[in-house]
DNA sequence: CGTCTATTTGAATGTACTCAAAAGCGGTGG
DNA sequence: CCACCGCTTTTGAGTACATTCAAATAGACG
């Protein structure tokens, strides 16, 4: 499995120069998840942190009557981890999962720390991507306060144009927060009203990047 | 104005020499804000971030119809900002206002990207508390996905009790994410139901800082 | 095919919202 | 000290958006 997906996205941050590049490289370890299996499930402590080399994950909880709600998706290029658990390493609520066979590379959460203190860089890499996610979180936060569901969806087909078709729409309905049934009867509308797409309807503020998923 | 409050709050985190202090302090900016003042609004470009000496700011967003929606508290010992515009230096959507007579220290953009060069700890630090941030967003994007408004009005009370009684309840209920009548309603139905605080009920996971806004 | 999962549809329900108006509360000035 | 003003909170009636539950339909995969 190699490391040129990974190498590119730390390319567009920083610039690390080949041993550098080498030495980072040298704490990845490679794992493939079949479709449905779990790099993470509700109680374990988040060890790594993963990176999608290949294929698409997605983070979820359970509430207490069992419903699941999608806090994230990670199609290739995207980092993803349970953060509260990875941060605090305590357990975690998070069921991550792949949703098609999936290639990841875990970066073990000790090889980070230690990797901030060899290449400062890789502190300013992830800074910049926490950034980025926390910027993505709150504007999905502000959205889900102030916008209807459909807006939400429209919102959700310009940022994640390629999933839509990839994924099961149950999964989506549950990322902007609306059960199944009433995400098809959402659709069911656009079609009746002469909308082959989605309403067109945009906010001033462009496509933002999501973060500790990330692309 | 004194920088005791912050410099404890960096000693949290980091510890930087006198030397580094100075060095860090030299960058501040005092300011004052009177109750009701802004500090930022829609439109304008973010470009400090604002450390809460004294006082309460919050920070929210205007929607078409002009409904207020409550993006963050942050009351004395947190940061607050408009990260969107902060960090991409693009005209942002957030209103940041004190709710009190109000004392911040102004850090410029500019002086914190020179500053992760001059002290790379600062780096760390603000890394750091941008990964709280994120914890605590997403936390709450899953609390607005698979709470009651009870529930979260539960959460709130134990995240930041003092503010309960400091804010006028139209701002916590902005917050959690409901109309303040709704809001009103909640509150008659636990008194007629007995109970003179708020549901008890609990998740598992306990209270987390919630970031740039952070304590 | 048969099985499993995903999607659609419908009816009844509920949670939270809107709008309007009244009541409460706090400060300021006459 | 009281009256008034602005802002916040409460209350009520009607409504809307979204949910739940149940059952039928459609797809995907072995």
């Amino acid at each position: 499995m190699d490391t040129s997906v990974l190498l590119q996205h730390l390319s567009d941050y920083i610039e690390l120069t080949p041993q550098e590049q080498e030495h980072f490289c040298q704490h990845l370890l490679p794992k493939k998840v079949a479709k449905r299996g779990f790099l993470l499930q509700t109680g374990q402590i988040c060890r790594h942190s993963f990176f999608v080399h290949q294929g698409i994950l997605r983070g979820y909880t359970l509430d207490q009557s069992g419903g699941e709600h999608l806090l994230s998706f990670a199609p290739a290029g995207w980092w993803m981890a349970d953060l509260y658990s990875l941060f605090s390493q305590q357990p975690g609520q998070l069921f991550i999962q792949a949703m098609v066979d999936t290639e990841v590379w875990l970066l073990p959460k000790q090889a980070q720390e230690q990797l901030y203190l060899d290449i400062p860089k890789l502190e300013r890499y992830f800074r910049i991507l926490v950034e980025k996610s926390l910027v993505a979180s709150q504007q999905r936060l502000i959205d889900n306060l102030s916008r209807t569901a459909e807006e939400r969806y429209a919102q959700f087909e310009r940022r994640f144009p390629d999933l839509i078709s990839q994924v099961p729409q149950k999964y989506i309905a549950s990322y902007i927060g609306v059960t199944p049934e009433f995400f098809s009867k959402m659709r069911a509308n656009w079609l009746k009203r002469g909308n082959n797409s989605v309403p067109k309807k945009l906010s001033s503020q462009g496509c933002l990047p999501e973060a500790f998923n990330f692309p």
